[in-house]
DNA sequence: CGATTGACGTTAA
DNA sequence: TTTAACGCCAATC
């Protein structure tokens, strides 16, 4: 299995309502510093399974700013989620003490199989 | 085909 | 404490 596909099985997981950081996720799948590529594999998503709005940056800042996927669409695909974002200095916030995963919920993804 | 570059986060200075 | 460097590794240049 590839590191894309580990990425994609990962952050299926997360449930509805709550979100992940990068390197909550890049941990999970086994490569504790390789945050940077679980969101390169995110910008390249074609599974439109895979909720790839749940996953921030470890500040909760929207990071985006690429022109295919947009800020805009994570903030509407988060609001879709019953998750509350803030609007500060220009860069969308979303409040990781009441929706960031809690330890258990964090279990799971690392104990989920990747090979 | 080598070099650069990221939806980042940790470690070193 | 604040800033700089580096690891991660696929894709793009």
């Amino acid at each position: 299995m590839n590191f894309y596909d580990k990425v994609y099985r990962i952050t299926k997981l997360v449930p509805r309502g709550k979100v992940a950081t990068y390197g909550q996720i890049a941990a999970a799948l086994g490569s504790p510093r390789a945050a940077r590529m679980v969101g390169m594999a995110l910008s390249h998503c074609s599974d439109t399974e895979v909720p790839w709005q749940r996953v921030i940056n470890r500040y909760g800042m929207i990071s985006i700013e690429n022109m295919i996927i947009t800020k805009d669409e994570q903030v509407k695909r988060l609001a879709a989620d019953e998750v509350e974002i803030t609007l500060q200095d220009g860069n969308y916030f979303v409040d990781l003490a009441a929706y960031l995963i809690d330890s258990e919920q964090l279990l799971v993804l690392n104990t989920y199989p990747v090979t």
